[in-house]
Order: structure tokens, then C-alpha cells, then sequence
RNA sequence: GUCCCAUUAGCUCAGUGGAUAGAGUAUCGCCCUCCGAAGGCGACGACGAAGGUUCGACUCCUUCAUGGGAUGCCA
């Protein structure tokens, strides 16, 4: 539908006196299918035409009127609208999708350039709640749209492995700490040790004093401390590991924030050197006051460095590493001043590549009973999460039994797709309130429905039997039905290039829900496997082309299309 | 106090300055002798408030209201 935009737009230039980017902008799509498949609304012309945009529309629906691509154009009041040749239109799309198969969707925007995606990046020894479960799947999603697109895109967890959270752990361990209990539930017995610290440090403020001592050992290289730390970090990956695979998401970086501990020195040295670190309560910041920011803190009081000095020194390490186009990082909302800060700092150290890091930032979770709190018990864990859904999904399935095989494969796909596909439904900048009848809810526009469309388009295709499409008559799909469908298939490629420039996987997850819901009225309306030999062979190119567009657009969002459900 | 974000149907959300503001869910009905009913069809129902810019505003600007977030040594 690209391509008709622009041929749409040098025949509308012959007749009206406008750069063809122009006219490319003012060309729409109407809300309304029964309007056309193309508009082109003539209000801004009539003060240089010196017209009433009637007429002019009128004049132009006459001149485009004989174009072999369309099949119909009329004018109405001040619109022109358009009907492109169905036929050509619809063995074109469909026979692209049939060619490409699972390349179908991809483009060479990118052209090979370097993206780097940061997500997920939880921090070491915590649990990984509901909360995480934001940046994990967008940031998953985002890799793979960019990557679709024709980017070479590096996948970095930056995890939360550094700081005096740790001098307090390894603090605790000394003091209460079990070997075994660390080996046998890693995240939960150092969350306790953790939380054991705070309790105990209120009637023992000693122990703080120690825990920054700790972490100074540890900063400076002290063998027990590395060995304590280096083994807590092992512990906890492992279990983030195991909710990883579940979500089938790779890196190619575990490169966090102690990765980074060697090369703030340097960056420390250079802010000085450029005369951008002012000493200021004790503590070395940047001011920005003048852009309308507040102060930047580098050093504290004591010398140490701070979360802005070491994504500082990050983003010069990348930027030597990667030469990135683009630098992703998909952290939450509440950082926006701190991603501000870095950008600006980083413009006024000289760096013309300030401009390419990108803050994708995404609203906060909450409970009923209000803000999650680890410590507080108010938590839902993302395990248990999808647990439940793959539970919930079991029973649904057995209930079911369609499926006899691989039951607990499948369950795992639907159950985890639809927690998946939750999350990446909305806007990703909304705020939302955990509900699990809502994550277990498998009706409407969910994960399942377009699972559930697939293996539908799965089923007919198995009971259509072996078939050759190559030169399907296109006539017997431009129904309403088949052909408002095939629209939906063909806007795909297009919609993955909008989802990246916004960093917006909704716009592919629900694009999908327009394929699915386009593919489910035709099937209602009209019968697929009928008698005639050349009308089935082109309903069921049709079918395959749905159900391709339908699995690439859930890869893209990091979810399987099970065969059957 | 200052800055940022949000506000659309009972609920959860879409909506590139353009035509009659779209879905899902809930509620009330209808459709399996036919390719999978995790489906389809129908009914009900909405732009926080006031100004402004524009031929035209849910969309842009200003003010206000409500909710959330951020506000120098946590990350």
C-alpha cells in the first residue's frame, strides 16, 4: 500500500502545484473502509487555487478517474476518494507474503547500522516482580523490530551488580549468613540477609558504617569481598536465567554497572578537564541549572562515584565499542531526569552523538493495595505470574482436547504468550494496575485470540491437504471480507518501521489483533474449502498469508504461534 | 514550590489537524446438521473544564481541575 501512496501522489502533482512530499503527507487512509482505500482531502488548496474545495476535488477525481490502478474514484464534497484495482492489488500482497514466508514483515530501513537495546537490567539479589516484567518484554520486543528492520542490534542487560547494596549484603552474610541456603534459593535468602541488614542497622548504625567500608573493599579489589560479590551475582543470574528461558529472551551482553567501575576515573578526570565538575555542599556536580535541570551529582562527599558517573562512563564505553546509531535504553518513567542529565552532560562534553541516546521510557505498575514493596510483601512475582497462566492455560486445554500432544509445551506457549501479550498492549507510556483476572483473561483481544486465529488458519490449511498456490486467481478473494483482510496482512511491513520509530510495540500487537479479528469475519463470511479447485487454491493462499503475517507479527513481539491450541 | 506525564463508553484501552471518534470487556439478545465457539453478529454506551489558533481541534497553544512521577550526594 506504500507504493500506491507515492503513484497516488505524482498523479495528483500534475494536476496541483505542490512538492510531492507534500502531497504524500495530505494523502489518508479513511477511517471508514466503504470511503476508499485512499483519500485526499482538497480544504488547503482552495486559497492558492482560489476554488471551493469541492470543485477542486471534483477536478481532480476526473483526472485521476482513468488511472489503470484504480478501480473507482469519486468525489465527495471535499474529498477525493479512491478505489485501487482490487485484483492486482490482491495477487500482489499475497503472493509477497507466500515468496517471503518468515522474512515477510522485515525491511532494510536499518541498513546494517549498530542499535544497541538496554533491558530488563534488574538488580542483583532482588526478586524479579511484575514490575520488571515492563522493561524485559518491551525492551525484547523493541530488539525485535529493530532487527526486522535491517539493524544489527546488541542486546545488553545492564544489571544492577554494583554499589552499597552489596556492602550491606556481603555485611549481612558475614553476620547471619548459610552457605546452603544461598545455593538453595539464591534471591530470596539474600533478600532476607538484606532486609535482616535494614532491620538490624536501625538499632545498630554501626553496621552501616561497616557495610561502606565493605564496599570500598570490595571497590578497591578485596579478594573475600570480589569472591562474596562475584558468587552472589552467579547465584541470582542463575535464577533470572530461568525466567529468561521461559520468556525465550537471549543477550549478548551481561555487561551491568560494576563492568563499568575501572572507567570512571577517566571519565571523572575529563569533566574536570573540560571545566564542567564544580565542587558544590562538599560533593563535585554538574550544574545545570542554565538548561533548566538540577544539578547533576558526580563525587559525593566522600569521593565516591554515583549511578550518573558510571552510565557516563557506559555510554563512552559503547560509543567506542558499538559506534552505535542509536542507544537504546528502556528503563521506567520516573528516570526521565536522570536520562536528561546524561544526554545534556554528555552534549556538553563535546559528544555529537548525545543526541542518539534514546530514553524509552514506560509507566509504573502498582497493585490494588497500592505501590509494590518487596519488603512490605506487597509483591507479585513474574514467575508465579506465568506459572499460573500456564496453569490456567492446562486446564482450558484439557477441557478443550484438541490438543493431546504436547500439552505442557503448549500450554507453556499460550500461557506465557498471554502475559506477553498483555503487557505489550497498551501504550507503553500508561500507568497500570496489576490484576490477575485481567492476565488470566483468554477472551477478546488477547494473546490466545490471536494464537488462537493462527492455529485456526493452521487447521485449514492441514485439512486443505498438499496444494500447489503458484498462480491463484485473485479473483476469488476481493470480497469485502477477504479483501479488507488482505489489507490488514499488506499494512504489516509498514507497521513494524512505525512501532520502531515510535519504540512502540503496541502498534505491531495491535495491528495483529486487525489481522486476527480480519481473518475470523472471513472465515464467518465465506466458506474456504470449497468444491471448486481454483477458487479454494486461492482462498487457501489467502489463509497462508494470514496465518504468516500472524506468526511474524508475534515473533516480533518474543511469542510463539502454536499449531494447535 | 518547580518540572514531566496522564485524563476518551460502567471498566480497560485505540485514535497520523480532516468525513458518522474505533475496539475489547461488562450488560441484554442471536449464531455450531457446514473448514476449530479461546469464534462471529446485533443492542446499549464516551473526548476532565474553560478560553484561543485554524476553513476544520480528541489531536496544537494558554489557564484550571483530578491522578501519577521526578525534584543534588539510592538506582
Amino acid at each position: 500500500m506504500v507504493e500506491y501512496k507515492l503513484e497516488i501522489a505524482k498523479l495528483i502533482k500534475e494536476q496541483v502545484d505542490l512538492e510531492l512530499e507534500e502531497i504524500m503527507s495530505m494523502i489518508e487512509v479513511p477511517q471508514n473502509a466503504d470511503m476508499g482505500d485512499f483519500a485526499f482531502p482538497c480544504f488547503k488548496l482552495a486559497k492558492t487555487l482560489r476554488k471551493a474545495p469541492p470543485l477542486i476535488a471534483k477536478g481532480i477525481a476526473e483526472s485521476l478517474a482513468n488511472a489503470s490502478m484504480f478501480e473507482k474514484v469519486e468525489q465527495v464534497n471535499a474529498y477525493v476518494n479512491m478505489f485501487v484495482s482490487k485484483e492486482e492489488f490482491v495477487k500482489d500482497a499475497v503472493a509477497e507474503v507466500l515468496e517471503k514466508k518468515e522474512d515477510y514483515g522485515k525491511s532494510n530501513v536499518g541498513e546494517g547500522r549498530p542499535v544497541i537495546v538496554e533491558f530488563s537490567s534488574p538488580n542483583i539479589a532482588k526478586p524479579f516482580h511484575i514490575g520488571h516484567i515492563r522493561s524485559t518484554v518491551i525492551g525484547n520486543a523493541i530488539n525485535k523490530i529493530y532487527d526486522a528492520m535491517g539493524f544489527k542490534v546488541t542486546r545488553i542487560n545492564h544489571l544492577g551488580d554494583y554499589g552499597t547494596q552489596f556492602g550491606k549484603m556481603i555485611v549481612a552474610y558475614r553476620h547471619w549468613g548459610c552457605e546452603e541456603d544461598v545455593k538453595r534459593e539464591p534471591i530470596k535468602t539474600l533478600l532476607e540477609y538484606y532486609t535482616k541488614f535494614h532491620v538490624e542497622a536501625e538499632t545498630d548504625p554501626s553496621l552501616e558504617d561497616e557495610a561502606r567500608e565493605t564496599f570500598a573493599k570490595l571497590e578497591q579489589g578485596g579478594q573475600e569481598e570480589t569472591k562474596l560479590w562475584q558468587w552472589f551475582r552467579d547465584e541470582s543470574l542463575k535464577e533470572f536465567t530461568r525466567v529468561y528461558d521461559m520468556l525465550g529472551i537471549q543477550y549478548d551482553s551481561y555487561a551491568g554497572e560494576s563492568f563499568y567501575s575501572d572507567k570512571m576515573p577517566q571519565v571523572v578526570e575529563e569533566l574536570k578537564e573540560k571545566d564542567l565538575l564544580v565542587e558544590s555542599r562538599g560533593a563535585m556536580i554538574v550544574d545545570l541549572e542554565p538548561f533548566g535541570l538540577t544539578p547533576a551529582p558526580i563525587l559525593k562527599t566522600d569521593g565516591s562515584t554515583l549511578y550518573i558517573t558510571r552510565d557516563l562512563a557506559c555510554a563512552k564505553y559503547r560509543e567506542n565499542t558499538y559506534n552505535f546509531y542509536k542507544n537504546i535504553y528502556v528503563v521506567a518513567s520516573q528516570q526521565n531526569l536522570h536520562f536528561q542529565q546524561l544526554k545534556k552532560i554528555l552534549e556538553l562534553m563535546g559528544y555529537e552523538w548525545a543526541k542518539d541516546i534514546i530514553h524509552v521510557p514506560f509507566g509504573l505498575v502498582s497493585l490494588e493495595e497500592g505501590t509494590m514493596s518487596t519488603r512490605a510483601g506487597r509483591v507479585v512475582f513474574l514467575e508465579d505470574v506465568l506459572n499460573k497462566a500456564i496453569e490456567e492455560t492446562r486446564k482450558i486445554i484439557e477441557e478443550k482436547g484438541v490438543v493431546t500432544e504436547n500439552v505442557e509445551e503448549t500450554a507453556k506457549q499460550v500461557g506465557i504468550g498471554a502475559v506477553v501479550f498483555n503487557e505489550l498492549s497498551n501504550n507503553r507510556i500508561k500507568d497500570y494496575v496489576f490484576k490477575w483476572d485481567k492476565v488470566l483473561d483468554f477472551n477478546g483481544e488477547t494473546g490466545p485470540y490471536v494464537q488462537y486465529t493462527h492455529a485456526r488458519c493452521a487447521s485449514i490449511i492441514r485439512n486443505a491437504g498438499e496444494m500447489d498456490l503458484t498462480g491463484f486467481d485473485p479473483k476469488y478473494i476481493t470480497s469485502e471480507s477477504a479483501y479488507q483482510l488482505v489489507k490488514a496482512i499488506a499494512d504489516l511491513p509498514q507497521v513494524v518501521i512505525e512501532a520502531g520509530e515510535k519504540y512502540e510495540p503496541s502498534v505491531v500487537t495491535r495491528h495483529i489483533v486487525d489481522i486476527a479479528q480480519g481473518f475470523n469475519k472471513f472465515y464467518h463470511d465465506e466458506h474456504i474449502l470449497v468444491d471448486d479447485p481454483e477458487e479454494k487454491k486461492a482462498k487457501v493462499a489467502l489463509v497462508v498469508a494470514a496465518k504468516t503475517a500472524i506468526k511474524n507479527g508475534l515473533a516480533l513481539l518474543g511469542m510463539d504461534a502454536p499449531e494447535r491450541m
